[in-house]
RNA sequence: GGCUCUAUCGUCUAACGGUUAGGACACAUCCUUCUCAAGGAUGGAAUCAGAGUUCGAUUCUCUGUAGAGUCACCA
């Protein structure tokens, strides 16, 4: 019999600082939710506090949310409706609703202010919650709360009610930091007339810490994310796995099997601690799944001029999870090898109790059996056949493929020396062994 | 402190009142080509405590404990 209304959430920040991973759960879950149902997603730029906001986090907002691909199918600011606040201001003083006091200006000037109380009638509010259940509080410690500094300023109670009111909003999905909030704002509701959206408010994301995730304790800016090379879909599907779950065992979702799958009822109640590596986890898995030749062009952006080998792709691919850490590789000399190598602790030849002489004996012979591969064959394949064949003759392979690989390489720790021979070609590969064994 | 909420491996979590309490991240060990990485296999690791209801409780109820959120002329 229930009339299907079309469903609208909305994502509603404040421009008053960069906004971190748990304020974009709540817009990812808003859209997602949104999206699952056909409807509407609005965006509402809280901007009411003229002190506080700032236009470069409003478009930091803006640019985190293209970033991610969530759109939004209507944008304004609140501040472009004061005079719709102000309409039902004074239709709630009107009719008793709510009354101007005259009080002083509460910053110590001692200036006398006009400012609007709502008129609590001090009553038990319930309601009812899609995460939580029913939440009954009672209003009277509430007092005759402030809705607005004056006429043309309204706050955020009042603010949010008439604009929920006017856009349509089904349902409020939001942080659990608003539960106290929600009876204040019930009151208004019935006060003007509005009817109750359905509300869903989200257990909070944790930092490590296990305190509400905030930036003065570390936690990233979305953007930080994106600078350090995350996917936006890998970002999507992580922070939406905190604090919900399919119900199945898989755990990679593309943005469209994100918004099929999700559900506000299989939210947890519990809030979240946020694991990053758990992210990173993620962004790999979404960086397996993205084309050969992405792959190839992401790696190529993030290597700096000089150092833009396709060859070393495969290498790079395999020791990252995320774009920055090709950046980081190359800052701490990782790749240096590939392009010279310079002096290095020969001693570090040796491999175990190996005699030195059986070391270059075995090197010579390496030298050999790659000297009658031709340059043009000089490919992973005929080298590991090349030197297999004689490694396995020795007493443990690693007699001969330890300083091979030290010696083209010059490190204790890197890729396998088929990999590096082949990247380094026949030329410097032997001149690498020559110059290992004199 | 008042009010509100929460409680399963270290972390994220699964489990019609009946499971050897499952999975993922991380960790450890082994294998895969000497090392590293990637991949594969294996392993350790949890129901906050105490009552009650029930043939049977991670699941329902109560109490305790612990933790979180919130108490503005911010949002």
């Amino acid at each position: 019999m229930e009339e299907h209304k079309k469903v609208i959430t909305r994502f509603a920040p404040s421009p008053t600082g960069l906004l971190h991973l748990g304020a974009y759960r709540t817009a990812i879950f808003a859209y997602l939710f949104a999206k699952k149902h056909g409807g509407e997603f609005v965006l509402r730029i809280e901007d009411t506090d003229k002190e506080r906001n700032k236009k470069e986090y409003e478009d930091d907002i803006l640019a985190s949310l293209k970033w991610m691909d969530l759109n939004y199918d209507s944008f304004y600011r609140q501040s472009e409706h004061v005079e719709t606040h102000k309409k039902y201001l004074e239709q709630m003083i009107s009719n008793g609703h709510a009354y101007i006091s005259k009080e002083e200006a509460k910053d110590g000037s001692g200036v006398i202010k006009e400012i609007v109380r709502f008129k609590n009638p001090n009553i038990d509010i319930s309601f009812e919650d899609v995460i939580k259940g029913t939440v009954t509080m009672n209003t009277t410690d509430l007092g005759d709360f402030v809705i607005a500094k004056n006429m043309n300023e309204p706050l955020f109670h009042l603010a949010v009610v008439v604009d929920d009111f006017e856009e349509g909003v089904t349902h409020v999905i939001r942080g659990e930091d608003h539960v106290s909030n929600t009876p204040r704002q019930i009151l208004i509701q019935r006060a003007i007339g509005a009817n109750t959206p359905i509300y869903a408010h989200l257990p909070l994301v944790l930092g490590p810490d296990k305190l509400k995730l905030s930036k003065r304790r570390g936690a990233k800016a979305l953007s930080e994310y994106q600078k350090l090379g995350f996917l936006p879909n890998a970002i999507l599907n992580g922070v939406a796995f905190v604090g919900w779950n399919p119900g199945t065992e898989q755990e990679v979702f593309s943005h469209d099997e994100l918004i099929q799958a999700f559900d506000l009822v299989r939210v947890q109640k519990s809030p979240a601690v946020f694991n990053e590596q758990k992210l990173e986890w993620f962004n790999k898995e979404h960086i397996k799944l993205l084309s050969q030749e992405e792959i190839e062009s992401n790696i190529l952006e993030w290597l700096p001029e000089d150092k833009k080998n396709t060859k070393l792709v495969p290498i790079i691919f395999d020791r990252i999870s995320k774009w920055s850490d090709v950046r980081n590789m190359i800052e701490i000399g990782e790749l240096d090898f590939f392009f010279e190598l310079g002096e290095y602790d020969k001693t570090g030849l040796i491999y175990k109790d190996v005699s030195k002489d059986k070391i270059i004996m075995n090197i010579k012979s390496a030298l050999e059996a790659l000297e009658q591969i031709s340059p043009e064959d000089f490919n992973i394949e005929n080298i590991k056949n090349a030197l297999m064949s004689i490694a396995d003759k020795l007493d443990s392979r690693g007699e001969l493929l330890h300083p091979i690989r030290y010696a083209l390489s010059g490190l204790a720790k890197s890729p396998d020396p088929f990999i590096i021979a082949s990247i380094l070609g026949k030329n410097e590969t032997i001149k690498r062994l020559q110059n290992a064994i004199v």
